[in-house]
RNA sequence: GCCGAUGUAGCUCAGCUGGCUAGAGCAGCUGAUUUGUAAUCAGCAGGUCGGGGGUUCGAGUCCCUCCAUCGGCUCCA
């Protein structure tokens, strides 16, 4: 009996029945053999050895296949359980997934302590176990031989995960003398895997639950090649080095200060400057899609949010109310600017020829975020979202929201992110209650969501249960330096404040409506942004951004003053000049220039002040050569436009 | 909040198994130098070694505890 396999160029050859992918691989070519790792057979990935029935679409899995990868760090996953056995006998396992950049294993190590020093022989005893090339074999077997496997062994965390799985469905796989449970696939043998780094131990809860035990999280990272692997270390520590914190330190935008306290940052005068050109820049684009500005105070009367609703949801966990010498008055730190904005709304009757209306704010908020979840400018408790509400009749809905989605869309694309993905949050189905308002409303906004961004042709994915409580949403997250994902910009659908605050607007019918309000914020918060933006462009703004522009390098102290006058009359072009007056050499004042991401340097001496020229330089570009004070304004004026005009 | 790691001058780091008044480079200050496309020279100053407690004849070094930071987990209006 033969059958039929199709591979992915279209070419198709017989095969005996009980074919495996490996023996399709061996029959193309031996080193393509040696390389696959996994194979897609008709859509699913699986171990490469497994016999095929049918006629089948077969596809080969090799380290430059996402799912070839996943497949090794899945198996390295096993390798390293195998080595932690043999340390700590008594190891009782979670789950050992892989995950986008390696593996990770969860342990319960009982008493023992498992601490970075104890990677070198870890990753040691691994590489040994991998080298004996020991064949990872899979196995069906029943849920009662399962359970009693381990019973014996004495691993709730096993037995747990067995409950939830159906008999008929279960597998094991072994490699050497390690056996776990695991659906699979795996690589035909260890000895694929060359290179091991153990990356770093966390605790982590038992499926996810703060309830349960925190088991001890191993994470890993596996390569096919020892070159693989220190190329993956040079890269991160290149990452590191765009980290937001050390620039942000290095480049004077903003500091913490313990004094003033955790998560709460101090902006400095640069950074000041790079924010406020930020928020100009949208500002001026708001006001051209019809957004008209508010301010409201920092602080909210207790009775305002117990109306929206968070106080009951978030009061206890969130910065206590603020006392006055009145008993019973409370004030708390706004949490969110909505609620301001909807009394904003309620200000004043309104009428449906008003409506779409949209109020923006700058809006400094502030929130208890748990003391380990602090990080840089990218979480912290005090930040101003760049927030405005849209109030408008259900109809028109969709439309604002594809409206929102081209602004952060233009926003996104002036400063060049353009590898964001896109996430639709909805409900989790499985649990209803957690959030407020209406089946009706939920399902009305959620598919409003979902047409708006199919006809913006976005590539998104769709997230149950990542919804906010009062509403679906739609995040834009973008990666920092080492890959993290950052939600930035969101917009957010809300049924349920309008209904709170008993906001309406008379319609044509001369009837009162209840108007649906729709959140958004294209940067997310000012300081997030900034974090992301330093870290997406390693600290070299463009130009219109960066809070210096030029710097003026006199060549000795005998022409401070010509630079002075090239200084003064940059600004009558609007072009941010320093000059560097120290009675140094020019060398050094341009290293330092350069060291510090000045765009553009311009040296003056003798022959610039005869000519009313300026010797420019641009910073990791070098010598551009000598033209007029004119020539050079025009020069930045066109880089600036060019940058903003990108779209 | 939880698990693990880290904490020496403004920054980057050295300080071995506990042993003289704790070191270096950069930055800073003072002076000299007047400089042509990535670091001029010299001098000075700078630290209750994260805070507190303990062990010891003796603690930056060992132990306990608190704080902060880092990597995760949970959370994220």
């Amino acid at each position: 009996m033969e059958i039929e396999i199709t591979l992915p160029d279209g070419s198709k050859r017989k095969f005996p029945k009980g074919t495996s992918a490996m023996d399709v691989a061996m029959d193309i070519s031996e080193g393509l053999a040696r390389n696959v790792l996994a194979a897609k057979v008709n859509g699913e990935v699986r171990d490469a050895s497994r016999p095929i029935e049918e006629d089948s679409e077969v596809s080969l899995l090799t380290w430059n296949d996402d799912e070839g990868k996943s497949t090794m760090w899945h198996s390295s996953a096993h390798l390293m359980a195998e080595a932690l056995q043999e340390f700590y006998p008594n190891v009782k396992f979670g789950i050992g997934p892989p995950i986008e950049t390696g593996f990770y294993y969860d342990v319960d190590l009982g008493d023992e302590v498992l601490t970075d020093k104890d990677f070198d022989k870890i990753e040691k005893r691994m590489l040994e176990l991998a080298r004996e090339k020991n064949e990872y074999v899979r196995k069906e077997i029943s849920k009662d031989d399962a359970v009693a496997f381990y019973k014996d062994k004495g691993d709730e965390y096993k037995l747990d995960l067995l409950e939830g799985l159906e008999d008929g469905t279960i597998t094991f796989y072994t490699q050497g003398n390690f056996t776990d449970l695991c659906r699979g696939p795996h690589i035909p043998d260890t000895g694929k895997i060359k290179a091991i780094k153990l990356m770093s131990v966390a605790g982590a809860y038992w499926r996810g639950d703060e309830n349960n035990k925190q088991l001890t999280r191993i994470y890993g990272v596996a390569f096919p090649k020892q070159k693989d692997l220190t190329e993956y270390l040079h890269l991160l520590e290149e990452a590191q080095k765009r980290d937001h914190r050390k620039l942000g330190k290095e480049m004077g935008l903003f500091t913490f200060s313990q004094k003033v306290g955790m998560g709460l940052p101090l902006w400095l005068p640069k950074g000041a400057i790079l924010r406020e050109r930020l928020e100009n820049f949208l500002k001026a684009a708001q006001k051209e899609a019809g957004y008209l500005p508010v301010i409201t105070p920092h602080i909210g009367s207790k009775e305002l949010y117990v109306t929206s609703g968070h106080y009951a949801k978030y009061g206890k966990d969130s910065f206590q109310p603020i006392q006055t010498p009145h008993e019973d008055e409370e004030y708390l730190l706004k949490p969110m600017n909505c609620p301001h904005h909807c009394e904003i709304y309620k200000s004043e009757p309104r009428s449906y020829k008003d409506l779409p209306i949209r109020f923006a704010e700058f809006g400094t908020v502030y929130r208890y975020e748990q003391s380990g979840e602090l990080h840089g400018l990218t979480r912290v408790r005090g930040f101003t979202q760049d927030d405005a509400h849209i109030f408008c009749m259900p109809d028109q809905v969709k439309e604002e929201f594809k409206k929102v989605i081209n602004l952060v869309l233009y926003i996104f694309q002036t400063l060049s992110f353009n590898d964001f993905v896109t996430q639709v949050s909805l409900r989790d189905p499985n649990d209803k209650a957690k959030y407020i308002g209406s089946d009706e409303n939920w399902e009305k906004a959620e598919t409003a969501i979902k047409e708006a961004v199919e006809e913006a042709g976005l590539n998104y994915v769709i997230e149950e249960g990542e919804a906010a409580f009062y509403g679906p949403k739609l995040d834009f997250m973008v990666r920092d330096a080492i890959g993290r994902k950052w939600q930035l910009g969101t917009i957010q659908v809300d049924y349920t404040l309008p209904e709170r605050f008993e906001l309406e607007y008379t319609g044509a019918d001369n009837a009162k409506h209840r108007p649906v309000m729709i959140h958004r914020a294209p940067f997310g918060s000012m300081e997030r942004f900034v974090a992301v933006l330093i870290e997406h462009c390693a600290g070299k703004f463009p130009l219109w951004l960066n809070p210096d522009q030029v710097k003026i390098l006199p060549v000795s102290d005998k022409f401070n003053n010509y630079a002075q006058s090239v200084s003064n009359k940059l600004k009558i072009y609007d072009i941010r000049a320093l000059v560097d007056e120290r009675s140094e050499k020019v060398g050094r004042k341009i290293r330092d220039a350069e060291v510090e991401k000045m765009p553009y340097m311009l040296i003056v001496g003798e022959e610039e002040e005869k000519n009313g020229t300026v010797s420019v330089r641009k910073q990791g570009e070098g010598d551009k050569g000598s033209i007029t004070i004119e020539a050079f304004a025009e020069l930045i004026q066109k880089e600036i436009d060019s940058d903003l005009k990108r779209n």
